[in-house]
RNA sequence: GGGCGAUUAGCUCAAUUGGCAGAGUGUUUGGUUUACAUCCAAAAGGUUGCAGGUUCAAAUCCUGCAUCGCCCACCA
């Protein structure tokens, strides 16, 4: 047998993964009576290439290939993410670098131009998954968008309807001026920041105030009632400077004494706390900043400003008239967009939301009860519990166009204040309320270029599409908001599957293991426990194993700001995609940061090449037994095997029996140390060492003890494992990929 | 403000229920024409962050402190 001296992967990787795929032997059978093994990947954004942190897909290839072996109807679901805000926001940069921007096109337009985009992109995607050697079951490869896919989205979310789950409502949301779209709760970054806090002459009482601009949309001063300071003043009025407007002075119990000076301006448009308060004292609600970041009902020369010019215009002039008292230094904690990164505005703007705690309470129940174990168990259920206990209701709309539209129909004709931007049939932008358009442009227009609307939170809406239920009327428009990506995502064990009568979800559903990384264990993990209770009744996933991030030698975040990046495609063909995985899993105790460095994955190249060329002895040697009848038969013939011989078998299967244990444990670094250790220096520093000296009759111990290695090995390293085992004497019927895990 | 985790060899990390502190990598020395220099043999390298306590026995359990990291949170 011709080997060459040192393994290249690059001769061997993309023909084994052909010969895979060829075979057939990622798609399971179906047998009744065979309990299935099942993992959904965790959707990638179609529209990225492959990161380091997809490379942890090597853990659910482990898992995958182990139980294959095992002889399970094993199924491992490939998809790809639409990604909504995501993508929508690197596609506007792309427009950004033409000249252009989303405000150019109608939502119609410019759904389509993300969607070739996306659809350019997914197949390198693809490609790259392959070449890491992901057993993926492409056949069944499912994207977020697909029809059917959201047919079963959008008969969920009418089904939360039809249970009084889904409201809609005219709530503080964190809204980016810069996206132009509000989000969830958990797509909000905090932030220390340094600030200046300016303390204001309101006349009757001083107030302080980060944000000196909004004092425009003030409605009252608020103090505690306990404050002995201003026991006497509490029946005046404040009066707010620039505009001379006089405002009540109310107490409140939550006003902290000391801080500034005990007085609060109370902004109920534009700040959560103080909307709380206004609600309570029927603060009449003045808005004084769009959407776009810009300031309306202000006096004319702040009209249009951007919120920090428009703060600087505001301090210049208060400052003129004396008012400004004094300032100081103000260290607090800032909201941004986790995507751009800009100041989150609270805003009042109708949103779709989902009644989350009643579907919370059985997520929290199926955990408890054991029905879903989370793996490690001690952390992680701990950071479910507390979240799912306290979680809020689920803003699940979003002002972009990427993604499906919330399938909830207005009339027009009953709700004439619909506010409308749509761009008319000579390119122009129309911006306003319906009553005002209908009389220059017909409805069909209006349908044809509409950008979005914004129903008042009291607008009726109907989940028809043909037409309005009330008058009848045949104008009427969908939704411009589209659903959070999460909401999608949320349902992807039932989406993939077939909910509710596919075959696939007959046989697969509930999956067996979820493996993702804590970040998004309440954006993702928690809505699929949730929806797939929701709707089936039963857990989505028996299990939930949680792996760690992947960080660089100095344990930081790889980001390409930092230029630590490193690339697994480029670390796969130079060191080959089996040295690459070996190194994600090397010495990586659970959920601890997985640390990659060129010097490990080159570390574990070199066991690739060990055991290549620990093959290439064995085999090279076998060429030279000059008869099948001079080897020893290990079976049955015990007494002529030796001492060397007895040590080495024991030695194989106690690393068998180590080995599965460990991967029935999820102790993956644990069961690739095992074998690591075993091959390189039981089986190859001192077994094949000690063969060297020796009459040829230890072949078939050779053989044998290799061919069970292969075996453990090929989870972890499957590329070179099955190279290797097409070349073994002993001609196999069927490759390594589908051959029985050594019994232990 | 609340919570969680970490601190072990030069570096990055392990150590199942408390039981001789181990890997990878790096360093040093020697070896190797005969599977592999992507190799082999050996060595050096540790008061397990600090201070107490429990125990026959502590990296591990308890208390306090220090430093770092993370999550959650509406603080003007």
């Amino acid at each position: 047998m011709e080997m060459e001296k040192t393994y290249n992967h690059k001769n061997t990787e993309e023909a084994i993964y052909k010969m895979w795929e060829k075979g057939g032997f990622f798609t399971p059978k179906i047998e009744k009576s065979k309990k299935p093994f099942t993992i959904l990947l965790p959707l990638p954004n179609a529209n990225d290439p492959m990161h380091i942190g997809h490379a942890l897909f090597t853990i659910q290839d482990i898992l995958i290939r182990y139980h294959r072996m095992l002889g399970e109807p094993t199924l491992w679901l490939p998809g790809g993410d639409h990604a909504g805000i995501e993508t929508q926001y690197v596609f506007e940069k792309h427009l950004a670098k033409e000249g252009k921007s989303r405000f150019n096109y109608d939502s119609e337009t410019l759904y389509k131009m993300i969607s070739s985009f996306v659809e350019e992109n997914k197949d390198i995607n693809k490609s790259q998954m392959k070449q890491l050697g992901f057993s993926l079951d492409w056949t069944r490869y499912r994207y977020s968008l697909e029809p059917t896919i959201l047919e079963t989205v959008f008969d969920t979310f009418r089904e939360l309807y039809k249970d009084n789950l889904i409201y809609r409502n005219e709530k503080m949301v964190n809204f980016c001026p810069k996206c132009g779209t509000a989000f969830s709760d958990l797509e909000i970054n905090h932030q220390e920041k340094e600030d200046i806090l300016y303390y204001l002459d309101y006349g009757a009482i001083k107030i302080a105030t980060a944000r000196p601009e909004t004092i425009f949309a003030d409605a009252a001063v608020a103090v505690n009632p306990d404050d002995k300071r201003y026991k006497n003043i509490q029946n005046k009025k404040a009066v707010i400077p620039i505009i001379n407007k006089e405002i009540p002075i109310i107490t409140d119990k939550d006003i902290k004494v000391d801080f500034g000076t005990g007085a609060l301006k109370v902004t109920p448009a534009h700040d959560p706390v103080d909307y709380e308060i206004g609600q309570g004292h029927n603060l009449e609600v003045i808005k004084t900043i769009d959407r776009n970041g810009r300031m309306i009902n202000v006096p004319q020369r702040y009209l249009g400003l951007k919120i920090l010019r428009a703060r600087e215009a505001v301090v210049a002039d208060l400052e003129k008239e004396g008012k400004l008292v004094k300032t100081e230094p103000l260290k607090h904690a800032v909201s941004l967009c986790y995507k751009c990164g800009s100041p989150i505005e609270p805003f009042l703007i109708p949103q779709w939301f989902v009644k989350t705690k009643a579907l919370a309470k059985p997520a929290i129940q199926a955990v408890k009860e054991g029905k879903t174990k989370i793996v490690p168990k001690k952390r992680f259920e701990k950071m479910y519990f507390d979240w799912l206990e306290n979680v809020l209701d689920w803003n699940i709309s979003r002002q972009i166009v990427w993604g499906p539209r919330i399938p909830a129909w207005f009339c027009l004709d009953c709700n004439q204040n619909i506010e409308i931007n749509f761009i008319d049939e000579n390119g122009q932008k129309v911006f306003g309320e319906y009553k005002n358009l209908k009389e220059k442009y017909n409805f069909s227009e209006i349908e044809k270029g509409l950008q979005s609307l914004s129903a008042p939170v009291d607008a009726e809406y109907s989940l028809e599409s043909d037409g309005c239920p009330k008058c009848r009327g045949k104008n009427v428009l969908q939704e411009t908001d589209t659903f959070d990506t999460w909401f999608l995502s949320g349902q992807w064990p039932l989406t993939t599957l077939g909910y509710p009568n596919g075959r696939d979800f007959k046989y697969f559903y509930p999956t067996s293991v979820l493996d993702t990384m804590w970040d998004i264990l309440f954006f993702w993990v928690a809505r699929m426990m949730m929806l797939g209770l929701y709707r089936t009744g039963k857990v989505p996933f028996k299990t939930v194993h949680i792996h760690a991030r992947v960080v660089d030698k100095q344990g930081k975040k790889m980001s390409k700001s930092k230029g630590n990046v490193i690339g697994p495609i480029e670390m796969a063909e130079k060191y080959g995609a089996d040295a690459l995985r070996m190194s994600l899993v090397f010495g990586v105790a659970p959920a601890s940061d997985v640390v990659v460095s060129e010097d490990k994955i080159r570390a574990m190249r070199n066991f690739a090449n060990k055991v290549w060329n620990a093959s290439r002895f064995v085999l090279q040697r076998e060429t030279k037994v000059k008869s099948q009848e001079s080897r020893v038969k290990i079976e049955g013939k015990r007494s002529k095997v030796n001492e060397g011989d007895k040590w080495i078998i024991q030695e194989m299967g106690k690393t068998a029996v180590t080995v599965t244990r460990n991967l029935e444990k999820y102790r993956f670094d644990k069961a690739v140390e095992e074998i690591y250790h075993f091959f390189w220096h039981s089986f190859c520093d001192k077994y094949i060492e000690s063969v060297k000296d020796r009459r040829e009759d230890a072949q078939t111990v050779l053989e044998e003890v290799l061919e069970t290695s292969l075996k453990l090995l090929h989870p972890f390293m499957p590329f070179v494992t099955e190279e290797i085992w097409g070349k073994l004497p002993k001609k196999k019927d069927t490759p390594l990929i589908i051959s029985s895990w050594p019994s232990a």
